[in-house]
DNA sequence: TTCGTTGACTTGAACGTTCAAATCGTACAC
DNA sequence: GTGTACGATTTGAACGTTCAAGTCAACGAA
C-alpha cells in the first residue's frame, strides 16, 4: 500500500542541470517565444535527456484545474449503451485533443449520482462531467445547473433547453431522411415503428417521420413498443399482418428493427426485396441482422468533439449554448 | 478557456474557523484516533458546515499517486469488447471501492501505446495501467516490464507468466465444464467449434475440451474458423453435414455459438433440443440468439476486484503474483 | 549624459495538502 | 523533586508547478 512513485525529474533538476532558473525551463515547455533561442536548445537538451515531464499534479493544484471530464460508465445490460459505446471512444479521443482525459464513475442510484458529482467537484478531482442517456425530468440536469457544477451533455436537456449547454443529435431529421429515402425509392406504404410516446427522443424520431408523411400526402402507419427485440417482433407482425401491409418501415432503434426483420422472414418476406427496413443508431445490431440492416448513423465523433468544445468553452457567467446535428443514412442490405 | 473552478473552502478555512492548526484538521479527517473527542466534534461540525473536501490534486501532489488508473478504450469495432464492457464496468466499481478511479485512453496504434503509457505513467498522471486482451507476442508487457511501470492485465502474460502480475478466467476449465455437463446430459457426440490455433486463449479452451473427452474416452470432433459470425456458421454447417453428426457443440466464443445455432436452423435442427449449444463469455449475443444461448461466464467482477487488490499490493521489489479464476456455466435454451 | 523601453532571465510566494520535528502540558514512576 | 513518557497540538518544510513582481544589461531617443 505504501508504495510511491519512482522519483522522477522535475523542473529544478533541470533549471540546474542546465544552470537556468525554474522559471526559464517551464517558458522553454509552455511560452518557447520568450526565451533566446541558445537557452531555449540547451534546455530542450537537457530536458530530452532526462526525458522530463512536468508533473501533472502539480500544474493541477497550481492552476486549480485537473484536466479530467467524469463520464458515467453504464452497465452493459442498458440497451441504450450500443450507441454509447462507440460515443465513449469518440470522447476519449476529443478529450485527448485538448488534453483532457475521461475518468469513469459508476454511480449505484440516482440519489447518489449527483451526490458522487458534487464530491468529485468539490475536491477538485473533476472539472466537471459528460452525461448522456438525457430524458424529461431528468434530476441531474437540474442538481448539476443549481449547484453550479460545469458540464455538457450528449441529449438536449428536455425540460428546459437552455438552461445548460448540450449537443444532441437531430431525431427528426434522421426519421424524416429515411422516410423520404423510401419514398424515393418508389415506396408509398412506408411505416413507423416506434416506441410508447416519451415526449422525448422516441416522440422526436416519430415526428419527423410524421413531417415527410405530411409532406408527401401519404398516410402514416404505426405501431409502438418497448425496446426489445420481441417486443419488436410482435409489433412488426401486427403491421404486417394488415390488409394493405406496408413495404417500408422506419424504426426507432436497431433493436425493433432486428424484431421487425425477424417478423419479416417469419411471414416468408425477403428482407430488402419485399420489405425495406431502416433501424436507427448503426449499432452493432446492424451487422447481426441478415441481409445487414440499413441504419440511422449519428455522428457520435461529432457529437463528442463538439462537446469537448463547449466544455473548454463554458465561462460561469456566459449563456449556455445548444448544438443540433443531423445523422445521416446509413445503406445496407435492408433497404 | 481561461476557467477557474470556483473557490472551495480548504484545510486553511476550517483551521481558522475552528481555532485549530492545519494539521489537526488533517488529523481530524485522516486518523481522527489523534485527536481530543471534543477538538474533533467542533471541527467536524465546520467540516460538516463548510462541507469542506480534501483537495485530490495537492494529496496527489505530496503524495506522489494520483490514485488514477488507465485502461483502454476499445474501439467498439473489436469482437472481443463483448466481454470487456462488463469488465470495464465491474473494474469502475472495484476501484471505487480502493478510492481510486480509472481513466480512459485510446491510442491509435500499438507503437504509440506504449509511448503513451510512459508519458501517463512519468507525469504523474496515473499510477499505472489496467490492460486486457492480452496475446502472445504482446509488446506491451514486455515494454512496460522493462520500464518498470506498474501494471496488472486481464489475460495472461503468455509469453513469461511469471515475469508480470496478472488475473485470468481458466478457459480450459470452462470448455471442460462445458464438455461434462454435454456428458452428464447424455450426449456422447459433441463436437468443439474453435478458433485457428493462436497459441493462447483458443488454443487454452481447447485443450479443455480435449481433457475431458479424452477422460470420458469419447473421439473429438472439431472445426475451427474466425470469430465472426458467418465463419462461425459455415464451420458449423460442415460439424452438422458430417454423417454422425454431433448432438452438441461446445463453442470457443458466443460468437460462433450463434453461427453454429443459425447453421442448425437452416439445416432444420431444433436447437436445444435436437443440437445442444454451448457458447462462451455470456455476453449480450447470449440473448439474441433463439433460444437464448447458454453460456461459459466469466467472474468479471472477481477479476476486476482481484486486479485492483492486485495493483494496491504491487511493490516496486515483490515478485509478480499470478491468479487464475474458474468461470461458470449459465445455462438457458440453447443447452 | 540621462532616462525610459525592451528582452532575457530570476526570485519569492502561492496552490492545498502531509510529513517530520518541535512544543507544551500532564501524569506517572522512582 | 526529578526524570520520562505520553498525548494533544503546532510549526516549518516539502511536494512540483506557475504567477507576479522583480533585476539587470543593452539599446535608442532626448
Amino acid at each position: 500500500m505504501i508504495r510511491h512513485q519512482q522519483r522522477m525529474p522535475t523542473i529544478a533538476t533541470v533549471a540546474e542541470l542546465a544552470g537556468v532558473s525554474r522559471q526559464t525551463v517551464s517558458n522553454v515547455v509552455r511560452a518557447p517565444h520568450r526565451v533566446s533561442p541558445e537557452t531555449l536548445q540547451r534546455v530542450q537538451e537537457i530536458i530530452r535527456q532526462v526525458d522530463y515531464r512536468p508533473n501533472r499534479s502539480a500544474i493541477a493544484l497550481q492552476a486549480r484545474r485537473s484536466g479530467l471530464l467524469a463520464y458515467r460508465c453504464h452497465r452493459p445490460e442498458e440497451t441504450e449503451n450500443l450507441v454509447l459505446d462507440r460515443f465513449l471512444h469518440d470522447l476519449c479521443r476529443a478529450a485527448d485533443e485538448h488534453d483532457h482525459h475521461i475518468t469513469l464513475v459508476s454511480p449505484t442510484s440516482t440519489d447518489q449520482e449527483v451526490a458522487m458529482y458534487s464530491e468529485l467537484y468539490r475536491s477538485g478531482r473533476v472539472d466537471g462531467f459528460v452525461l448522456s442517456g438525457t430524458h424529461r425530468g431528468d434530476q441531474r440536469l437540474t442538481s448539476l445547473v443549481a449547484e453550479a457544477i460545469p458540464f455538457v451533455s450528449f441529449g438536449r436537456n428536455w425540460d428546459n433547453p437552455q438552461a445548460s449547454t448540450w449537443v444532441d443529435v437531430d431525431g427528426a431529421s434522421g426519421a424524416r431522411q429515411a422516410t423520404e429515402h423510401f419514398w424515393r425509392s418508389g415506396h408509398r406504404r412506408i411505416a413507423f415503428l416506434g416506441w410508447p410516446d416519451d415526449g422525448a427522443i422516441g416522440a422526436d424520431r416519430h415526428r419527423g417521420y410524421i413531417d415527410a408523411m405530411t409532406q408527401y400526402r401519404l398516410e402514416p402507419i404505426g405501431a409502438f413498443c418497448f425496446d426489445r427485440l420481441d417486443a419488436g417482433e410482435v409489433s412488426a407482425a401486427e403491421l404486417l399482418r394488415m390488409p394493405e401491409p406496408p413495404t417500408a418501415v422506419v424504426c426507432v432503434s436497431d433493436t425493433v428493427a432486428l424484431g421487425c426483420a425477424w417478423a419479416a422472414q417469419k411471414l416468408g418476406l425477403v428482407v430488402g426485396a419485399e420489405l425495406a427496413i431502416m433501424g436507427f443508431d448503426d449499432s452493432a445490431l446492424t451487422r447481426i441482422a441478415r441481409p445487414s440492416l440499413s441504419s440511422v448513423r449519428q455522428p457520435t465523433e461529432l457529437v463528442a468533439q463538439a462537446l469537448m468544445d463547449r466544455f473548454i468553452g463554458l465561462q460561469p457567467a456566459a449563456r449556455p449554448t445548444q448544438t443540433l446535428l443531423a445523422p445521416s443514412l446509413v445503406h445496407r442490405g435492408s433497404s
